[in-house]
DNA sequence: CCTACCGATCGGTAGG
DNA sequence: CCTACCGATCGGTAGG
């Protein structure tokens, strides 16, 4: 990927996730960039089309170099339950619940794009805890998501972390 | 509350629900209630004074009329947590969580008003574990609370509402 | 409670 | 990759 389509996206990741999909604007994008707000559109058709490739970008961070979960699967869950809980922590907002909060039906690429995204965490967190023995390890996962998507309501309102960090404690826990 | 006060109240809170807070229009809230856009301004100054009104609407229609918790503080902890549910399952966003997520230093009074409507809520949910004798009754209701507003990422995704049930049954066993 | 308007900004495009 | 522009819409106000 050229530098600056990744510039890009990684500038858009951050207004999405700040400002939501509304409240995103093309000319914020573009300054943090250092282009006119034109020239984005020579990479991009329009601001929809933003939002799978920030979710792709944020998916392939959360999950690529993993330790393989074949060969130590408590380490994988434990690996992979730590990027979360440090990104959420750094950033304090979720992008992906700003997005899905903000998409809606007039936005249909971007709707699939975050129902992808979230489908797809699951189900890799769900593969791990199958590989360990977790019973309905779906729903375990879905469960374990939703607790530290809904820990950040804390950090954005009070900057109180310890409800991230016991989510993601207990999610641990779950491995032991 | 004048009927007129009232329902501009009720009707912001949708718009803010569904479009946050940046895409939210008073247009939009204008024509839903049935007024020119010029005639909201007679009765709130702005769109940021809306939003301490449509919490302060949305905590007590979830905290009013509840059993009193010193006469069986299991069922008001069930009461209180079917309301949350229910609300969250029917209206598949939380319209706090979005605000959250939407308001920054630029709106600073919303910021505070959700701040507060969240601390008031755990303060609340807190207060009957206390009576019930659960330990780190704030940990608990602030964990609780988190995991409900966490499962709303899976409705508003896929339309899916087991993972909330299952986080309100989780929570009603903490009363057992 | 309305009509009519303000300046600013929105996403997006024409044309080079 | 830019300048310059489009129509639409934003929050908010003047004045009655």
């Amino acid at each position: 990927m050229k530098t600056t389509l990744r510039k890009i996206v990684t500038e858009a990741r951050e207004v999405f996730r700040e400002h939501g999909y509304d409240g995103a604007s093309m000319q914020d994008l573009a300054s943090r960039v250092g282009l006119k707000k034109a020239s984005l559109y020579t990479r991009f058709p329009n601001k929809e089309s933003l939002v799978p490739e920030v979710l792709a970008l944020t998916l392939e961070e959360t999950v690529q170099g993993l330790p393989d979960p074949n060969d130590d699967w408590q380490l994988t869950w434990q690996t992979l339950i730590g990027r979360i809980e440090k990104t959420l922590e750094e950033r304090q907002r979720c992008v992906g619940l700003h997005l899905a909060y903000g998409v809606t039906s007039a936005t249909p690429e971007a709707r699939a794009a975050v129902c992808q995204f979230f489908t797809a965490l699951r189900e890799k967190m769900a593969q791990i805890l199958r590989l360990g023995g977790i019973p309905d390890p779906d729903a375990v996962a879905a469960d374990t998501l939703a607790q530290l998507e809904g820990a950040t309501v804390w950090i954005t309102t009070s900057g109180d972390v310890t409800p991230l960090h016991r989510a993601a404690e207990s999610a641990c826990r779950i491995a032991d």
